[in-house]
RNA sequence: GCGGGAGUAGCUCAUUUGGUAGAGCGAUAGCCUUCCAAGCUAUAGGUGGCCAGUUCGAGCCUGGUCUCCCGCUCCA
């Protein structure tokens, strides 16, 4: 990361919190690590984000409803899901060079030298050893079987390891509150298997046909070894996920579908599309048949912000083996020779995004310093939130120009015709440019201003944070306008 | 978790070798009534991240600890 890109992303991340839309969590207890709360604005802005995301993923599309997932689940949910196996990885140091490496990983580096050097059953031997002992949960052993097969760290080429740690990425707690009796129970490390569980649930009672899709948005905890870069990577983050279940040999269309879908989401904000990419990913995870990642260009650099899955049926699969229950669908339209499709476990094509990180993204790409000439010569400049206007925490602000000759009430009026339709903040303090570089920096794109030629004709000024232009409008158009383009 | 850097008012910083903290901006109230920040007055706000040690005396020296940032590591 360069210095320029460095101290922009510093000066967002004051930004967030001068003007209350991120703070540290429990901030007068020196915070907690990697966990953040949202201030007003910035709780305004997710709300927003979150709604625009369930619209139009729900209302937009016919086939697709929304639940909303209980964070705690029965535990074997998670022995299905395979986050129980796969989400707690053994880890070991090396004391010389300081690099941390998982053991299944450095073991298998080492069989496929042991493999390129054309000893392939001494390989195999290796990797069947450490797939025992991993099964086992035994460390000691797995710590003796790295230095009897002498694998050594791979920048400091010794084998002076440390002692091998698990690493669990879930968050457990008990359910009962008397703690012998009581269960572990884990907060949820992502909200799909709320849907998947839910399945024959929501295709039933809402009578869906396939192929057709669930959402749902909610909260999703990961006990990050390392959580950094502000609220990118947080221990306690809220997903908006889609699960779109097909028929089998549909999914590579959906997968392409909902690619192009998400990615087109993201360009309705009327954000940059220089600053997106796909990701295609080579190493796919156990259940993934394809998936791809929809990057932005942040501050720090091109990071995934959305994830789009092709996850076959695996978990729906994993749930019917380990609750006994079927999870097939009935699909009665006719194939090509006029026979029913009949009962299947459908395939799922997920969709994926952080809340979190699609609001540092607005952040990001919103946040701007300018640098404004004036008619003297010298500069002015302005901080601005160029925040999309249908997403923006507050759509109008009602300024009368003074507090005198009956101005505020007048702006008092037009509060009140308002505000039931969207978000408007009211001042009437200090200079009127003053005011405007308060809405400039919290994004409000749209400012009023009401002054003696209001008491005349019953016109205002309207003046647009991005351009800075101001127009004369009648008072009575206010509410229409900002309606118009916030929808 | 390892290594490096940082922590003084809401923000940006100052406090000449150790002598118990100041400014600007911001905020609040008022003046002015002005269509794009930085006019005037007043007020509020800090056990110097926290804890200990050295010292007659610590924001400053030492140790520990917490938090944040960067790099490594990890990322379904």
């Amino acid at each position: 990361m360069s210095s320029v890109q460095d101290n922009k992303f510093q000066s967002i991340i004051s930004h967030a919190k001068e003007y209350g839309f991120v703070f540290p969590s429990s901030e007068i207890y020196d915070g907690l690590g990697a966990v953040y709360d949202y201030g007003p604005w910035g709780s305004e802005l997710k709300k927003n984000i979150r709604d625009y995301w369930w619209k139009s993923m729900t209302q937009m599309h016919e086939n697709i409803v929304g639940i909303d997932a209980a964070i705690f689940m029965h535990p074997t949910t998670w022995k299905a899901s395979g986050h129980v196996d796969n989400f707690s990885d053994p880890m070991i140091d090396n004391k010389d060079s300081k690099k941390r490496y998982r053991v299944d990983h450095l073991v298998e580096a080492h069989a496929e030298k042991l493999q390129e050097a054309g000893k392939k059953e001494e390989a195999d031997a290796l990797l069947a050893e450490m797939e025992r002992l991993l099964g086992a949960d035994d460390y000691a052993g797995l710590k003796s079987l790295i230095e009897t097969n002498k694998i050594v760290c791979a920048v400091s080429g010794t084998g002076n390891w440390t002692d091998i740690r698990q690493f669990n990425l879930m968050f457990s707690t008990q359910m009962g509150s008397v703690a012998d009796d009581a269960d572990v129970v884990y907060l949820r490390p992502e909200t799909a298997q709320g849907i998947f569980v839910n399945f024959l649930n929501v295709q039933k009672t809402a009578r869906m046909k396939i192929p057709f899709g669930i959402a749902q948005t909610g909260k999703a905890f990961r006990n990050e070894i390392v959580a950094r870069q502000f609220i990118f990577r947080m221990r306690e983050f809220e997903q908006m996920e889609m699960q779109f279940f097909c028929r089998p040999g549909t999914e590579d269309h959906w997968y392409e579908y909902w690619k192009a879908e998400r990615l087109n989401w993201h360009l309705s904000l009327g954000i940059d599309p220089t600053k997106y990419r796909y990701h295609d990913h080579v190493k796919l995870a156990h259940y993934a048949k394809a998936a791809v990642d929809i990057e932005y260009e942040f501050p720090f650099g091109f990071k995934e912000v959305e994830g789009i899955h092709s996850r076959s049926d695996f978990d729906l699969k994993q749930h019917q083996e380990f609750s006994r229950k079927k999870q097939q669908y009935f699909d009665a339209d006719l194939d090509e020779n006029g026979k029913a499709f009949g009962n299947y476990i459908p395939f799922v094509v997920e969709t994926s995004i952080g809340l979190d990180r699609m609001f540092l993204l607005v952040l990001s790409t919103a946040y701007q310093e300018e640098v404004i000439p004036k008619e003297d010569g010298t500069n002015d400049s302005r901080t601005v939130l160029r925040i999309p206007a249908k997403i923006a925490p507050v759509k109008l602000a009602v300024l009368p120009l003074t507090k005198k000759d009956g101005l505020p009430e007048i702006g008092r009026k037009l509060m009140d015709d308002c505000k039931s339709g969207f978000r408007c903040f009211y001042e009437e303090k200090d200079t009127i440019g003053k005011r405007y570089r308060r809405m400039d920096a919290i994004g409000t794109p749209f400012c009023v201003t009401i002054d003696h030629q209001t008491k005349e004709d019953e016109t205002v000024t309207i003046r647009y944070r991005d351009t800075m232009q101001q127009e004369r409008v009648p008072m009575s158009k206010v509410r229409e306008i900002v309606m118009n383009s916030i929808i």
